[in-house]
DNA sequence: GACAATGTTTACTGTTTAGTATACACTAAA
DNA sequence: TTTAGTGTATACTAAACAGTAAACATTGTC
């Protein structure tokens, strides 16, 4: 469940590397400030993990959603940590009944927000 | 904003003690299975952080909400974590768009979710 | 006054996290 | 054919995490 990232990582990085050669692991690596045995680690399975800085540099150099490469990372992007922190009985019990909902009627619930129709 | 868990452990620890002298420092460690050194250390605020497991044991013990115990101690329970992480997009979304709503309007989605009126 | 229990301080510990440096074998290009 | 670039394996590391053990001064109880 955890483990996909490394493949999903190398599937992602090699069909960038068809069309660009600055898509090898060591310019990647290079581009996120990593050195790159470490991302050939990563790739290969290795139960490793990336600092949120890190995992986010490279989910923008391979396109890839941030959030969604923090989770494969093993991860919950800081500032979400945050917003829940400051409300930690809320939005745990929010959370925890939305876990079995459906993502249409999660995203009923973005969207009635974000339009603001209370 | 977190140095705060000492000085809150430490009045509801010493509030309950005033009752039942079970809640001593020393007792309390035993229970949860800490080193009263170290519970010590965090009622006087110095940046220390307990597991997820020995964080919840106190909150029991204490009589304080897991997820507010959990939140002071700067993390989220695991179960909640899954949760986002395994509709990272999704989860990430609704809470940043929620992170500036009023409580009870929250509330609301919690009770209406849990009701099922969908 | 003796003794037990309280909270505190200091120094030390093993484990995990998030990496680096170096050397290696292989392939592709000049 | 040497040279550049590729991915990989091994060994190492500094800092943070999550504590423990022991000694200490203080307070409460018999």
């Amino acid at each position: 469940m955890e483990m996909l990232l490394g493949q999903f990582l190398r599937d992602q990085r090699e069909h960038l590397q068809k069309k660009d050669k600055k898509y090898s692991l060591r310019q990647v690596a290079a581009r996120m400030g990593i050195n790159a045995a470490y991302l050939s680690r990563i790739e290969r399975g290795e139960p490793l993990h990336l600092s949120e800085e890190k995992a986010i540099a490279l989910a923008r150099d391979l396109s890839i959603d941030a959030d969604v490469m923090l989770a494969l990372n093993g991860k919950i992007s800081k500032d979400v940590q945050e917003i829940i922190k400051k409300r930690p009985q809320l939005f745990a019990e929010l959370i925890r009944n939305l876990k079995e909902m459906p993502d249409n009627a999660i995203l009923r619930i973005v969207r009635v927000e974000r339009d603001g129709n209370w």
